[in-house]
DNA sequence: AGCTTTGTTAACCATTTGGTTAATTTATGT
DNA sequence: ACATAAATTAACCAAATGGTTAACAAAGCT
């Protein structure tokens, strides 16, 4: 085979050091020679590897985003009940993000802050299709009279905000409430049931 | 009477301006030039009435943190019922980050990147009683038979996020649920009653 | 081996950016 | 009216920062 570089080792060091600098500090935050004494390499390597900032940024964008709706498509496909699907999605997506805690509020402030940026990537490749399975799933599970009528929009809202959210508030939520570190990875590790539990127990008729 | 300075309406449009572009593009993205044209000023007055850009940030900063939690203590004082208490509290939450959308995000972007802001400032000044308040209100709820039980922390968490994330959320839920402004605002217009009822139905007995 | 391509480095450059200064204008008190 | 203090401006400055260059080292190819 022969890999035309030595071994793209560095390319692998510099993405790893500028996922970490733009996860943590954002776009506007991050600083390339951070990247570089963080990947242990010279400043002008990210620059040969990825043309200016702007393009190492939208490498880990694009990157990032991606990992933001996992294998839901196919486990809305499962034979799982509808209760067991939620359950399912709330628990692994919690999961993940405990694994990635800077991920949603990258993403979100991100896009926020860069509006086109969002449509640049999110479109281009994988638009979500699970969103479209989900809401044909609750429409199902109303027509059949498994749970209470409700848009699911709001259904679907519910569920990413609370999964998504305590983890973007983390820093806030220990100040109001007083918890600490362990006691937070507690709650968070409860979330994974409790939350799909909050929703069945509010929609099941 | 007889103000000091002509007026400080220089000061406030000092603020507004550092408002718009702090929320908008954060500490580290916001210019010091970009705030004085908009406040359409020199430069310097900016260092003339705040120092500098930190501790025109940290005011900023303080102003907006204490909106966050406004005047919930009150509400918890009043003789609503508890059910009842949930439902203002959702609807004037929702109802506030429609007025100020970029508010949450700011602050839970900006204690993220700077961890120590946050306790400089909210701990100092008014850390949130409401939060106590809202605890002994769902223990009595649970004791009285009222309400199933469930660690308040989760329902206090579970309801700000209900409330927040959808708008800090915004440009991607757009995105992939594939809707526009209009139905997005009619969207959020609803969960003021539907986010309530939403907590209720999950807790009742 | 010898030539070419790829990878790497240190030094350098241009621009941006937060911040300062000194001079000028505007208000204030008496 | 006059002296004093506050407000404002244009020009300037130094540090930070993204980006480039030119020389050099390592691999790959024939």
């Amino acid at each position: 085979m022969s890999k035309s570089k030595k071994d793209n080792n560095t390319e692998q060091q510099i993405l790893n050091a500028a996922r970490q600098v733009f996860l943590e500090k954002g776009l506007a935050g991050a600083r390339m020679q951070d990247i570089a004494d963080k990947a242990e390499i010279n400043k002008a390597m990210l620059h040969y590897y990825f043309k200016n900032k702007d393009l190492l940024f939208e490498t880990i964008f694009k990157e990032t985003a991606g990992k933001l709706f996992p294998h839901f498509d196919k486990l809305m496909d499962s034979d799982l009940n509808f209760f067991d699907k939620i359950r399912s999605i709330v628990s692994s997506y919690i999961e993940m993000v405990s694994q990635n805690p800077y991920l949603p509020l990258f993403v979100i402030s991100e896009m926020n802050k860069n509006p086109e940026i969002g449509l640049k990537n999110f479109f281009e490749k994988q638009r979500p299709g699970f969103v479209k399975k989900f809401k044909e799933a609750i429409e199902e599970s109303i027509n059949s009279g498994l749970i209470l009528s409700i848009n699911p929009l709001h259904l679907i809202i519910n569920m990413f905000s609370m999964c998504a959210f305590p983890f973007m508030a983390k820093p806030m939520l220990k100040i109001i409430t007083g918890i600490e570190e362990e006691q937070f990875n507690i709650l968070m590790e409860q979330r994974k049931v409790l939350v799909a539990e909050f929703i069945i127990n509010s929609i099941k008729k």
